[in-house]
RNA sequence: GGAGUAAUACCCAAGUUGGUGAAGGGGCUUCCCUGCUAAGGAAGUAGAUCGGGUAACCGGUGCGAGAGUUCGAAUCUCUCUUACUCCGCCA
């Protein structure tokens, strides 16, 4: 939610910094409505106030003997002349409110206008692999060294999933089980939480009202119910309506979740195999911080999930997104791209963003400074890292001419010491 | 899934409608006394949110959430949520 006070003192502003991400949003008609909401609720909570003051005299003139009646007549009048006014405050709150709502995060001053042909890479790991031979590509390499059954997950599923199999799960597991142990490393709190949540994280998060197509709800569920696109959904509910105190913050988690999302008409023939599905695992990072200090941790998740991928050995690089490519909530993204030379483009495996107090508005998570006073928290989120991308990567980044995969030294120690898987015989 | 009980401030807890912005206790803060690994005494300790005001301050809401009855509700009614207990069902 963006503070109303924002729109109140510099509309035009607010609009510009709106269109920086391409949203085009008048605020004429909301300002006039918004001063008109004001004007009422002076009117009704005035009124109000005459009606409790009358009915704290009712005991007094019993004791006196007096007519209670004549307050009682009163106030029923108060009331009258009330309801009309209240009424029309209840229908500007609702737009007012619904208005608010639905608009987007505003943008940080420096990122460029625009959407994605304005991204720019900003920091660059090593270099292209190059083959002496004819690389193989990545849904290839699942099937030849029997990594991915796609045949038998299309058949119990559906399409746009997969199975990992064997030295596939492993593979996997050692992903997972490696960047928990960088981010346990670092002091990040461990949590697994529910994968169902409620509309209110939703609605939190930002993913609501705006994209509630974009999830799996639950058919027939009262209240409704979703499962969590990501991780973020459920962490960055933690502290809703809460109050934290000032030496509390930073706070900073990680949890593996699987991440279900509907990707609804986005298949297309480039997107094979497990570049996009319906169900992807992913270790994500959620910290709450104070509201001048969520800059800082944002250097440090980014340098978080740029160390995992070094840490991989991947060729890759970090795009610093325009403003209309960072997605609604946040005022700032940087994605980690991880090459994949078959597909001769870079695609995201972490996105780290500074969602500032956007989603804390939005679910009242606040902290009292040593004064006193009440602060919005601010919210940061980054992948750390999301699997379905680097397993093309690390089997076509470190595909051998033989057919064979190098595995990443790192996850050797999760698999067991292995460190090359070979294919498997028809 | 069924039945019952409950939800009050940092914690425990009183409170079936009239001066209740909510008794009492614990804790916490400040002070006093005591010359001491203790104890005693005094005072303070609703917050949050919205509107108005430069401000001290004023007003609305507020006792799990929402709606209703009433001049007036923590207190009555309805719906929901959560927790606990019992029963049923069961990977």
């Amino acid at each position: 939610m963006i503070d109303i006070k924002k729109i109140e003192q510099d509309p035009k502003k607010v609009e510009e910094l709106l269109k920086r991400k391409l949203y085009d949003v008048n605020f004429d008609e909301f300002l006039t409505k918004n001063n008109r909401r004001k004007e009422l609720i002076a009117l009704v909570e005035s009124n109000k106030a005459q009606q409790n003051s009358l009915s704290k005299q009712v005991p007094v003139y019993k004791k006196e003997g007096k007519n209670v009646q004549e307050i009682f007549d009163k106030v029923k009048q108060l009331a009258q002349e009330n309801k009309q006014n209240q009424e029309e405050l209840e229908q500007l709150e609702k737009y007012c409110f619904d208005f608010l709502k639905v608009l987007p995060n505003l943008p940080d001053e420096d990122l460029l206008p625009g959407g994605k042909e304005n991204n720019r890479p900003i920091y660059t790991y090593k270099t292209k692999p190059v083959f002496n031979f004819k690389p193989k590509d990545h849904v290839e390499l699942e099937e030849s060294l029997g990594l991915i059954d796609y045949e038998r997950a299309a058949k119990i599923s559906g399409r746009g999933t997969w199975i990992y199999k064997g030295l596939g799960a492993q593979l996997e597991w050692a992903l997972i089980n490696f960047f928990i142990s960088e981010h346990l490393k670092d002091g990040y709190e461990f949590i697994l939480p529910p994968h169902l949540l409620n509309y209110e994280s939703g609605y939190t998060a930002g993913q609501f009202p705006k994209f509630e197509n974009d999830v799996f709800f639950l058919k027939d569920v009262e209240p409704r119910k979703f499962l969590l696109p990501t991780a973020e959904t459920a962490l960055v509910n933690l502290y809703r309506n809460e109050i934290l105190k000032e030496e509390d913050l930073p706070r900073k988690f990680f949890a593996y979740t699987p991440c279900y999302r509907m990707e609804a008409g986005s298949y297309r023939t480039e997107e094979r195999g497990t570049i996009r599905g319906y169900q992807f695992n992913k270790v994500e990072m959620v910290c709450y911080t104070k509201d001048n200090e969520s800059d800082q941790i944002f250097e440090e998740m980014v340098n978080k999930a740029k160390r995992l991928v070094e840490k991989l050995g991947l060729h890759f690089q970090i795009s610093k997104l325009a403003a209309a490519d960072c997605s609604a909530s946040m005022a700032r993204t940087y994605d980690v791209e991880v090459w994949i030379p078959s597909m001769g483009i870079y695609k995201e495996c972490s996105s780290v963003s500074n969602a500032r107090d956007y989603q804390a508005r939005r679910g009242m998570m606040r902290y009292k400074d040593k004064d006193g006073k009440v602060h919005y928290c601010h919210t940061l989120n980054g992948s750390g890292l999301a699997t379905s991308r680097l397993i093309p990567a690390i089997l076509e980044q470190n595909q051998q001419e033989d057919g064979s995969v190098i595995i990443p030294e790192v996850l050797r120690p999760f698999m067991g010491g292995l460190e090359k898987l070979s294919p498997i015989k028809k």
